[in-house]
RNA sequence: UCCGGCGUCGUCUAAAGGCAGGACAAGGGACUUUGAAUCCCUGAAUCAUGGUUCGAAUCCAUGCGCCGGAACCA
């Protein structure tokens, strides 16, 4: 109903997918969103909840919800049932596939006495401390603890006795058998099982070993076909151990993990940690307090799901360390509840009024719609209006700034729903503070015809109905709280609620809990569900409506310097290497491609085999360096599919203007593909250069004739789009043409036309 | 310091060698019985330096910056 995405969303996840289902490597998408069980969701799970969710619907494929429940001592089944109901909550349908990582903890013990088996894996009986001590630095390699000599049989037995319990916690570990010198941290052998006398929430004391992370979550995934492991960023390290799991694991499934950058929002917090310290340092009510960012919060704050889906889907998804404006947020929200929220009015700190033209005990009674004339629906309230009305205190000025639309001494200003009134007496109390004003109705519109431009919002003093409001702001007072590794704590927003006793509009009594209003100019309100099963009826405010006069007024949420762009930082570059040296000595090389092919032996013999075909080492030089890697992405020198002759044979072409050196590229990609040598390629291709002048002048008169917005966007002044149909003349000749003859041409053409 | 990842308007995000686009935010205006909504307009970016190319945000090199990694957490 509101704002959905127009199209599906595109992103790097989703190309991989059409990639991978384009190749036949997956042929039905299944993700899975793995929350552990200890902790309550937040925003930021909504984002992968709808990254996951939102593919398995995309592509017709499902999502499993798991909970990743390895480690016993912090899970609960508390939180199980918080998640279910936050996930379904933001609409999206887990079905019957709700899956536990614990139900798989006999298979996942069995793969763990086969890597025994095989040697992958052994028994260390070393103490923590030493594990991590043997484990060296990110600079220097791990050494062996004395137990990584133990045979297969000898963990094996010892891995039994673990699961038999006949050991205290922490006495041996379960370790891969990988690698202790690798760069990867993670790869140093890694623990797979750890002993654990403890109650699992849901094998209860079946267990007292439990498997690691890096263990159970490949292996899960595997077991359950996942074909696309998304999580975020932090756990690109993970990728290797969690590959050389699958391969050394017998699996049904290859999944692959790909990661993502966590969402992170300016003014907040995502960390289970801090959230868990502002809940027990009770900073806030609990962890649906409404100005939390957990589901739960948010959900009694009044954001609906369809507006958490909405800003899913416009923040994006990316690999880049990111934090979204909280701003973007509040834009999503308004926009929602804009079309959902009924409009009605209540004055949160009164200032009575007296209409002294209006008889005292008369009392009418207006039909006010509850939609603006945009939003168009149908529906009203009656309002009940008399001599005494209450209007809002900051509605009203002794000393009006410029520009002020509302009351001030001698000023009008328009009731909305009823008519203008002037300001014709100030009353002051003892301390010389206002306590009331004295006003009279006026004529819609001035002497000079000109309209009363301000609208106040305004509540009968004696039909009013008094409510609790509450106003929630920013919990932090910084955009980034806690960074440069201050306590966020000390960055708390002491004003992030106020609680006023406002007065109402009679017809707000029939406030149902859970349902939005406007209030007119205050902003989108939700009647708070979780008071009202107290009996009690608190307005809580969702989103303040944007305000340009306030904006104005007071532009000073003190804005913090923006990143700062790293200086330009020319450092004198390296000399040129001594090997480097000679070689371009040797070709005459660039010095670039020289200080490249020094360094690449495998570039260096493909450049000696060219060489037997062309002499122009120079060019070749060139093309091994900026062209090939372009073109041969990832794989090594080795792997190529033909040999340097074969790229010798084609810079010559391109020496000899053969083949230009678009078409020298298409044929090298091509080449690649294994279609062939340089010259099978060029003649199957048709790639050779054409002199035909009339066919280059067919070129380009139809490429400008097809094109004409382009040719007058050219012509009104815009050159850079001269590039722009090259390129289309650069394809409808399929590279064969020359660009500087084309580039002429075109200059021609288009000035003389 | 080693390994991995990432550098595009203030923010988020597009552009698969060819017109650097959109949204939020900002500024201005129109309209207005919400200083809302809506509509229009403006300003605003490719980390730096070299190289390859007719043409580079995109390919190559070097440098710089930011994030993550040495739990028996996930």
């Amino acid at each position: 109903m509101t704002s959905e995405p127009q199209s599906p969303a595109r992103d790097f996840i989703r190309e991989i997918i059409d990639a991978d289902l384009q190749s036949g490597r997956v042929r039905r998408v299944i993700t899975r969103f793995p929350p552990e069980p200890n902790g309550y969701l937040h925003i930021g799970h909504a984002k992968s909840i709808c990254l996951n969710f939102g593919i398995a619907e995309q592509y017709g494929g499902e999502c499993h919800l798991r909970f990743d429940d390895s480690n016993p001592t912090t899970e609960d089944q508390e939180y199980v049932e918080a998640i279910l109901r936050d996930v379904r909550w933001l609409g999206f349908d887990v079905g019957d596939r709700i899956f536990y990582a614990s139900d798989y903890f006999e298979r996942l013990y069995e793969l763990a006495e086969s890597l025994v088996e095989r040697g992958h894996a052994y028994v260390d009986s070393s103490s923590e401390e030493a594990i991590r001590a043997h484990r060296g630095t990110v600079t220097e390699a791990g050494t062996p603890t004395p137990h990584r000599q133990r045979s297969p049989e000898e963990s094996l037995a010892l891995l039994r006795r673990m699961r038999a319990g006949e050991f205290p916690d922490g006495a041996h570990v379960l370790r891969a058998r990988i690698d202790l010198a690798s760069p990867n941290m993670k790869m140093r052998d890694p623990v797979l099982y750890r002993i654990r006398h403890a109650h699992h929430y849901r094998t209860g004391d079946a267990w007292c070993i439990y498997p690691l992370y890096d263990f159970v979550h490949p292996l899960s995934d595997a077991l359950e076909s996942i074909s696309h492991s998304i999580c975020t960023l932090e756990f690109e390290n993970n990728r290797e151990l969690y590959d050389w799991v699958i391969e050394h694991c017998d699996l049904p499934a290859r999944p692959r993990q790909y990661e993502f950058a966590r969402l992170n929002l300016t003014y907040t917090v995502m960390s289970k940690r801090k959230l868990l310290e502002l809940v027990a340092g009770k900073h806030v009510s609990g962890w649906d307090d409404p100005r939390m960012p957990t589901l739960a919060g948010l959900r009694r704050r009044g954001v609906t799901p369809e507006a958490l889906r909405a800003f899913a889907a416009r923040i994006g998804v990316s690999k880049h360390n990111s934090v979204v404006d909280v701003a973007l947020f509040e834009h999503t929200l308004r926009e929602d509840l804009n079309l959902r929220s009924p409009r009605v009015m209540c004055v949160l700190e009164p200032l009575k009024i007296t209409l002294e033209d209006w008889e005292p005990g008369h009392e009418e009674t207006l039909d006010a719609p509850y939609w603006p004339a945009d939003v168009g629906k149908p529906g009203s309230r009656s309002l009940p209006i008399d001599r005494e009305l209450y209007i809002e205190r900051s509605d009203f000025s002794l000393t009006p700034p410029k520009g002020w639309r509302r009351l001030a001494p001698g000023a009008a200003v328009r009731l909305r729903h009823a008519f203008v009134i002037r300001c014709e007496r100030v009353v002051t109390d003892a301390d010389g503070n206002v306590s009331e004003l004295v006003c009279r109705r006026e004529p819609d519109a001035d002497a000079d015809g000109s309209k009363t431009m301000g609208t106040i919002h305004w509540v009968s003093a004696r039909r009013g109905v008094p409510l609790e409001v509450r106003l929630y702001d920013r919990l932090f007072e910084s955009e980034a709280p806690g960074a440069d590794d201050s306590d966020a704590l000390a960055d708390l927003n002491r004003e992030s609620l106020r609680r006023l006793d406002a007065i109402a509009e009679p017809s707000l009594l029939d406030a149902e809990a859970g349902s939005h209003w406007q209030l007119e100019r205050l902003g989108f309100f939700f009647v708070d569900p979780v008071e009202a099963e107290q009996g009690r009826r608190v307005l809580g405010r969702v989103v303040p409506l944007k305000d340009s006069w306030a904006k104005q007024t007071e532009p000073a949420r003190p804005r913090e310097p923006g990143r700062v762009k790293p200086a330009a930082a020319g450092r004198a570059r390296e000399p040129l290497s001594e090997a480097a040296r000679a070689l371009a000595a040797r070709h005459d090389l660039s010095e670039e491609d020289a200080r490249v092919l020094a360094e690449q032996p495998e570039l260096q013999a493909l450049l000696q085999e060219a060489l037997t075909v062309c002499q122009n080492a120079r060019s070749v030089a060139s093309w091994l360096v900026n062209e090939l890697p372009a073109r041969h992405r990832g794989a090594g020198a080795a792997s190529l599919p033909f040999r340097g002759d074969e790229l010798g044979r084609l810079v010559q072409m391109l020496d000899q203007s053969r083949i230009t050196a678009a078409a020298a590229k298409r044929a090298l990609a091509a080449m690649l593909a294994g279609e062939g040598t340089a010259e099978e390629v060029v003649r199957a291709r048709d790639l050779e250069q054409t002199s035909d002048e009339g066919a280059l002048g067919a070129w380009v008169d139809a490429t400008l004739a097809e094109n004409a917005d382009v040719v007058a966007r050219f012509r009104a002044g815009n050159e850079n789009v001269l590039g722009a149909l090259l390129g289309m003349v650069m394809r409808k000749a399929a590279g064969k043409a020359d660009p500087q003859r084309v580039r002429a041409l075109l200059g021609e053409r288009l000035r003389s036309g």
